[in-house]
DNA sequence: GAGATTTGACCCGT
DNA sequence: ACGGGTCAAATCTC
C-alpha cells in the first residue's frame, strides 16, 4: 500500500503490511462504530483496546515494510577522510559487549517507540551517530548516563522516520538498573500515575521542571523539523554541564520552543515492560494526532483521508508498541 | 578543567 | 566485503 513510499512493491513485506493494515482498518471501523455509539463509557476501555490494536497493526506494517524495504538507494553519507596518521594500537579494545550483551544482541528484547520526541525522562548520553544505508537520516546512539556509575545497560537508538521526519523511531535496549529518571519525569509520573501505571511512556504535564531541569519537551531531530527553529546555539553548546542530557542532545535547545506543552507533550517516563502511551487530557487529543502524525504517515494511503480511516477525536490514547 | 558531543576508526556479524 | 554498533581522540562550552 502507499503507506510508506519506500518503493517496496509486491514484496512479501508489503503483502504482510497490507494484511496488517487491513486488519487495522477493520479494527478502526469497529472503533468508529463504537465512538458513534454514544454510550461509550468514560474509561473508553474498548476504544483503548481497539486503538491499541490498530496502532499495533500499523506499526507492524511499517516495520514489515521497512524490513523488506527497498534495497536501492541512498548513498551512505560521506565521512571524514581518513587522517594521514594511523591510530595507535591502543585505541582499540575488543568490542566485548557489543554483540554479547549490547544492543544488537538484545534485539529480541528491544522495545520500539514512534514518537514526535525522543524524550522519555531518562538521562541519556550520546555515544555515536551513524549513517544507515538506505536511510536518509542518521541513527543516533544513546546509553544511560549512569552506565559508568551504576552499570546501567540501558541504551537506545533514535532515528528519524523515513516516512515522516517529524516522527522518531526510538528503539530501547536493556533495562534501566539505575534510577536516572529525571526529577521532572518523576513529577510527571506522580501527576497521573493512576492513569498510566503500566504505560511505558506517559504524557503528563511536560512543564514540570524541578531543580532547574528543563521542561521535557524537545525532539531529537538533526534535520530540522519544526522544533529546530529555535536551535540558535551551535551543536556542542546544547546541554548544561551539570546535568546530563535529558534525552537527546538537542534538548537544551528545543525546549525553548514556545510550543504549548500540552499540544505535543513529551513522553516523560519510560519503564520497561509496557507498550502504550497515554494522554489523559482530552484537550490533547487533536494534538495527539499531530504527535502521531497520522495524517502524514497515512495520509496518502488508500484510505480517502485519515478521518475516514480513523477518527481519533474521542480517543485519548497514544501509541507505541514493542 | 570537567563533562558532554562529534565523528572517524575499529570491530563483529552476516 | 559490507553494514551497523561502539570506541575514543578531538573538540567544544561553561
Amino acid at each position: 500500500m502507499a503507506l510508506i513510499a519506500t518503493g517496496a512493491t509486491a514484496s512479501p513485506a508489503s503483502s504482510m503490511a497490507s494484511e496488517l493494515m487491513a486488519q487495522g482498518r477493520e479494527s478502526a471501523a469497529v472503533l468508529e462504530a463504537l465512538l458513534h455509539g454514544a454510550s461509550l463509557p468514560p474509561a473508553h476501555g474498548g476504544a483503548h483496546a481497539l486503538a491499541a490494536e490498530i496502532l499495533r497493526c500499523c506499526d507492524r506494517a511499517l516495520a514489515a515494510l521497512r524490513a523488506g524495504g527497498d534495497a536501492e538507494s541512498s548513498s551512505p553519507g560521506t565521512k571524514r577522510s581518513k587522517p594521514a596518521t594511523a591510530q595507535p594500537a591502543t585505541r582499540r579494545r575488543r568490542r566485548a559487549t557489543a554483540s554479547g550483551g549490547g544492543a544488537a544482541a538484545a534485539a529480541e528484547t528491544a522495545r520500539v517507540d514512534r514518537a514526535r520526541t525522543s524524550e522519555d525522562g531518562f538521562l541519556w548520553r550520546k555515544y555515536g551517530q551513524k549513517e544507515i544505508k538506505n536511510s536518509k537520516h542518521p541513527r543516533l546512539y544513546y546509553r544511560c548516563s549512569y552506565k559508568d556509575d551504576h552499570g546501567c545497560t540501558a541504551t537506545k537508538q533514535v532515528q528519524q522516520s523515513e516516512e515522516d521526519p517529524s516522527i522518531y523511531v526510538i528503539t530501547y535496549f536493556g533495562d534501566h538498573t539505575c534510577s536516572c529518571q529525571t526529577a521532572a519525569a518523576m513529577d510527571d509520573d506522580d501527576d497521573d500515575d493512576e492513569n498510566s501505571q503500566h504505560f511505558v511512556i506517559h504524557f503528563g504535564s511536560a512543564t514540570a521542571s524541578r531543580n532547574g531541569s528543563p521542561p521535557l519537551l524537545y525532539d531529537d531531530d538533526d534535520d530540522g523539523d519544526v522544533w529546530r527553529e529555535t536551535a540558535a546555539t551551535p551543536p556542542s553548546s546544547r546541554q548544561s554541564r551539570s546535568s546530563p542530557e535529558v534525552d537527546g542532545e538537542e534538548s537544551g535547545v528545543k525546549m525553548s520552543k514556545e510550543e504549548p506543552v500540552d499540544s505535543c507533550p513529551a513522553p516523560s517516563a519510560v519503564s520497561s515492560p509496557a507498550d502504550v502511551v497515554s494522554c489523559s487530557s482530552p484537550a490533547m487529543e487533536p494534538d495527539l494526532l499531530r504527535c502521531l502524525n497520522w495524517d502524514d504517515d497515512f495520509g496518502d494511503s488508500s484510505f480517502v483521508d485519515a478521518d475516514e480511516f480513523m477518527n481519533f477525536d474521542e480517543i485519548d490514547l497514544f501509541q507505541i508498541y514493542s
